[in-house]
RNA sequence: GGGCUCUUAGCUCAGUUGGAUAGAGCACCUCCCUUCUAAGGAGGCGGUCGAAGGUUCGAAUCCUUCAGGGCUCACCA
């Protein structure tokens, strides 16, 4: 329902086609069989058959009893006849393709040629805006190639749901307190000799992640040692000195400790400032930060309302819990009996807040790893319990582990692949192409290493995201990420390609198009233009940044064989070259517009 | 053990209201740069859609069972 209106809305040549048709179709029906259908189903016409459109008879045989093919050919006859838009049709089993109009291609281009931004909604005032959280680091150790994907797809679909008519929020929750950060702290007291990113030439969230190893490193050693002197591995794990000095620590910065909170503050910062470089490098952006430790306590006044209300209910202990069980879920618990807040606590709190922070909020957008979903199944149950409308509209956008052929990245192991070096990689890869294909004369240098980056990020963003969210990817860092075929070096070479016509192209000239006939490829890169609005929907709707890619990739592949088939500037006359240097142009603009929907730029040379 | 989820070509993936002979890329093999950028194009090879049943005019898609992988079921986050 609410889809049809939001197409009727934007897209009205299409529903105009489907609808038009659709309406001519049942009149066919009622003519020939004196029957009312009510619902056509259309689908693409496929590549082997003639036409371009193309109504699926089975589902008519309920109302209409006969032969598939018979219906269909008295059908196409009727249509044929009674529109213009219709030129011919065919009928192959129970299957009605239907050609269409030169006329109708050539009106949709014509509307949007000079809109680049046809696909896209504004944001309307009937949508409530919607809020996406992503990254939500801890800062205890540097980014690695599991938030590369968290962050790639978070910042995506934001973008994605912005272009779908909505306002978007991007946030995240920074895991700024807690115990992780409490071994850095102490690890960096006992053996940092007061290093600092700027004595060690070291970014800040490398430093702070090389306490974090050497933490993990002291403590297994520990281990070792107290198994040594006859204590079991479990005792040895909870009793290790360092454990319960990292523990005290934690309990001082919760009582405020002046000198613990400093350094959190020293360290948080340093790590802070690693990270903006990432983010930067990655063109990521955020609107609003949380932080944790600003949350916690938050959270508990809400548990406690809660309390009050009956959602929740206290164990003799003092812990507090939310009973599912009647929604097949546990018990859960969300407040230590010592008071203390959990992670379900504090995230009760950050939810309600910034719906308080922003009243045009509607609903939210958790990007977080599928291992979560249980956590989060939680939590929005509870936030319901809680008497909140808007927790209908809070979805968990769950995506699978990156892994390495080795397994799970693990990073006190340093097994992970660190961000930062991945970017790097990548750009330095994209260099030694570019150089090697040697097509940059005239390029500065610096003009070429803003290049590289963009393709290498390009390559990098498009691998990523062009996978489904929900589907767990194998990175193998051996096996290069590739530069050709479904790639996004591909389809930014298609755009600089596009670019390189249309600076030889003389200024734009009036079409008309009363004259134009289309040739087939032609008629294909316009069929497959039509389709980005709804590409758009629909991505926004499943959130997935997969669709967008996969379409651009769709619609370049129409380009490149269009370009190898057709001359653009050598047109026989100038109405058709300035026609199809106006085609170029807008598929150009929309290859733009969709990697930009995926945070992928796009270079003017390559 | 309970719950969720995944399995499509040698590899990486599309296939979202159930529709025609299941599609791409990589790899491998042929061709195409005196013509707008060959990071390209045209074609070939390659499939019991994990297995078996069922529903349907029609199933990769829906249901059941089974096999194999992943995640989860903490007073961790």
């Amino acid at each position: 329902m609410i889809k049809t209106a939001i197409f009727g809305s934007l897209n009205p040549i299409q529903m105009t086609l489907q609808e038009t048709l659709g309406q001519q179709v049942k009149a066919a029906v009622r003519q020939h069989f004196g029957a009312e259908i009510e619902t056509v189903e259309f689908q693409a016409t496929r590549k082997e058959f003639a036409g371009d459109i193309t109504v699926v008879v089975f589902p008519m045989l309920r109302v209409v009893k006969g032969n598939p093919a018979q219906i269909g050919e008295q059908i196409g006859l009727f249509l044929k006849q009674e529109m213009d838009l219709i030129t011919d049709y065919n009928v192959v089993k129970g299957f009605l393709n239907l050609e269409i109009n030169d006329r109708y291609y050539l009106d949709f281009f014509s509307k949007i040629q000079d809109d680049p931004q046809f696909a896209f909604l504004k944001p309307s005032e009937n949508n409530k805006a919607v809020m996406v959280e992503y990254s939500s680091p801890n800062t205890n150790k540097p980014l690695h190639l599991g938030h590369v994907r968290n962050n790639l797809l978070g910042y995506s679909v934001a973008e994605i749901i912005k272009a779908s008519g909505k306002k978007v929020y991007k946030t995240q929750i920074i895991n700024d307190r807690g115990i992780h950060i409490c071994k850095s702290m102490l690890a960096w007291q006992r053996f940092g000799n007061g290093e600092t990113p700027a004595s060690t030439n070291l970014k800040g969230d490398k430093l702070v992640g090389n306490y974090y190893v050497k933490f993990d490193q002291e403590y297994k050693k520990e281990i070792k040692h107290l198994i040594a002197e006859g204590k079991t591995e479990e005792e040895a794990k909870k009793e290790a000195p360092i454990l319960l000095e990292a523990q005290q620590m934690l309990q001082q910065w919760e009582a405020g400790d002046t000198e613990v909170v400093a350094l959190w503050n020293t360290m948080n910062t340093w790590v802070y400032d690693g990270f903006d470089v990432t983010y930067k490098n990655l063109g990521v952006d955020f609107d609003q930060l949380y932080y944790e430790s600003q949350t916690y306590l938050l959270g508990k006044e809400f548990v406690a309302e809660g309390l009050q209300k009956g959602v929740f209910f206290q164990k003799e202990d003092g812990s507090v819990w939310c009973d599912l069980t009647e929604d097949g879920l546990d018990e859960k618990i969300v407040l230590r009996s010592d008071g203390t807040a959990v992670y379900m606590t504090q995230d009760i709190g950050t939810a309600i807040q910034r719906v308080k922070d922003f009243p045009d909020v509607g609903g939210m957008v958790y990007t977080v790893g599928n291992e979560q979903e249980y956590h989060f199944q939680v939590l929005f149950l509870i936030i319901k319990k809680l008497g909140f409308d808007w927790a209908d509209n809070l979805f968990h956008l769950s995506y699978g582990m990156v892994d390495l052929p080795s397994g799970k990245m693990k990073s006190r192991e340093g097994t992970v692949v660190d961000a930062d070096d991945l970017i790097d990689e990548m750009t330095q890869t994209a260099a030694e192409i570019s150089e090697e294909l040697g097509k940059l004369d005239g390029y500065s240098s610096e003009e070429k290493k803003e290049l590289y980056k963009t393709i290498g990020l390009g390559a990098l963003k498009y691998y990523i995201l062009k996978v489904d969210p929900k589907k767990r990817i194998l990175f193998d860092p051996k096996e290069s990420i590739d530069f050709q075929g479904n790639t996004g070096p591909f389809i930014q070479y298609t755009y600089a390609r596009i670019q390189s016509i249309l600076r030889k192209a003389e200024d734009a000239k009036e079409v008309n198009f009363s004259t134009l006939e289309l040739h087939e490829k032609e008629r294909e890169l316009i069929k497959q233009l039509e389709l980005f609005p709804e590409v758009i929907q629909n991505a926004a709707e499943h959130h997935s940044p997969a669709l967008v890619a996969n379409y651009t990739y769709d619609l370049v592949k129409g380009f490149n064989s269009f370009y190898q088939n057709v001359s653009i500037l050598g047109a026989d006359d100038d109405n058709e070259k300035a026609f199809r240097t106006q085609l170029a142009r807008l598929v150009a603009n929309t290859i733009k517009n969709a990697f930009g929907l995926l945070g992928i730029e796009v270079p003017e040379r390559m």
